[in-house]
DNA sequence: TTATTTTATTTGATATATCAATTATATTTA
DNA sequence: TAAATATAATTGATATATCAAATAAAATAA
C-alpha cells in the first residue's frame, strides 16, 4: 500500500489548485490588479451577504478567524473596505465594500471569468458535474465534526 | 456571468483540499506524530529519489525553493533529516533521511492510508480514475509555460 | 440580577507561500 | 582562460494558515 506520490489523489487535487491558483493570481497580476485571490474572495463573499459576521465569512472561504481578521485589516489599508463599530452589537464590525473596493471586484472578476474559461477549456459540462458531487462526497467524509466519528 | 462562489468549481476543489488537508492533520496530530503533512510529503520524496537536488524536490511536492529550504530546515532540527555538503557539487547538499524519519515516515503511513480510505469511502474507482483525468487537464491548461500563451 | 456560558474578534507564535535579492559555485562561451 | 551565464540554495519581506490564549460583550441560567 506504498503507493507513489503521484499516483495519489490528494496529491493531484493540490496539484491542479496550486497550478490554477498560481496561474490565476499570475494573471490579476500582469492585468494590473493589486489583490490577492483570497482578499477578492473576501470582497466577492461580502457583496453577496453584506451583513455577514467575520466568522460565517471565515467558514464560507475556508479559512479561521485570525486569518480573516488580518484578509480584512489589509482591505482596509487598501481602502477597498471600510470598517465601523456595529450599531446593536459592540463585539461586531460591520464591513462596508468602499467604491474602489466594488471597482477592483467587478474588474477582477473579468480577468477571473477568463482564468476558469481557459483551465477548463477542454473539460466538459457533465465532467464538471461528476467533479462536484466526488468534491462534495470528500468534504461531507472529512467535514470536523465526522473527525471524531469512529 | 456573476455566479455565486459556491457554484465555482475552483471554491468547491479549495473547499475540498482545505477539508481533507485539515482532516488528515488533525488525524496525524490525534495518532500522536509530531509532523505537519508538508514536512511528510518531503520525507517521503526524498525517500523516493533520495539523491534529488531541493529545487527537484520542490517542483514535486508543489513549493518553491523558499519553502523546501525552510521545511528542510525544521526536518534537520527535528532529527528526522541530516543534511550534509555534496561531495562533488558544493552547491548543493545531501539529504539523508534519519532513523527517526523512517520511522515517523512509515507510522503517519498507516495514519494517512486511514485517512483516504474515509475520506474516499463512497468514491467509485472509476470516479477516481475520471477525477484524474480532469486534474490533469487542469494543471496541464494552466501551466507555467501556458500563461504567456494567448 | 449576579454568575456562567457563549459569541465575536484579536493577538502571538510558528509554518508555509511567494517574490525579489543575494551568495556561492559550476558551466559555457568568447 | 577570463567573462558571462546558469544553477543551487538562502534570506528578507509580506501574505496566509493554524492553534491557543486573551479580551470584550452578549445571552443564558441560577
Amino acid at each position: 500500500m506504498e503507493e507513489k506520490l503521484n499516483e495519489i489523489i490528494f496529491y493531484q487535487l493540490e496539484a491542479a489548485i496550486k497550478s490554477y491558483r498560481q496561474f490565476a493570481q499570475r494573471n490579476i497580476q500582469t492585468a494590473g490588479y493589486d489583490i490577492t485571490i483570497d482578499q477578492w474572495l473576501v470582497l466577492k463573499k461580502l457583496k453577496e451577504d453584506p451583513s455577514i459576521t467575520q466568522q460565517q465569512l471565515a467558514s464560507q472561504v475556508f479559512k479561521d478567524f485570525a486569518s480573516i481578521t488580518r484578509i480584512v485589516e489589509l482591505l482596509v489599508r487598501k481602502k477597498y473596505l471600510q470598517r465601523n463599530n456595529h450599531p446593536v452589537d459592540r463585539r461586531r464590525f460591520v464591513l462596508t465594500i468602499q467604491p474602489k473596493g466594488l471597482d477592483v471586484l467587478s474588474s477582477v472578476q473579468n480577468v477571473i471569468n477568463k482564468n476558469r474559461k481557459k483551465a477548463l477549456k477542454d473539460v466538459s459540462e457533465k465532467e464538471i458535474k461528476n467533479l462536484q458531487s466526488v468534491l462534495q462526497r470528500i468534504v461531507m467524509n472529512t467535514a470536523q465534526d465526522q473527525a471524531a466519528a469512529e
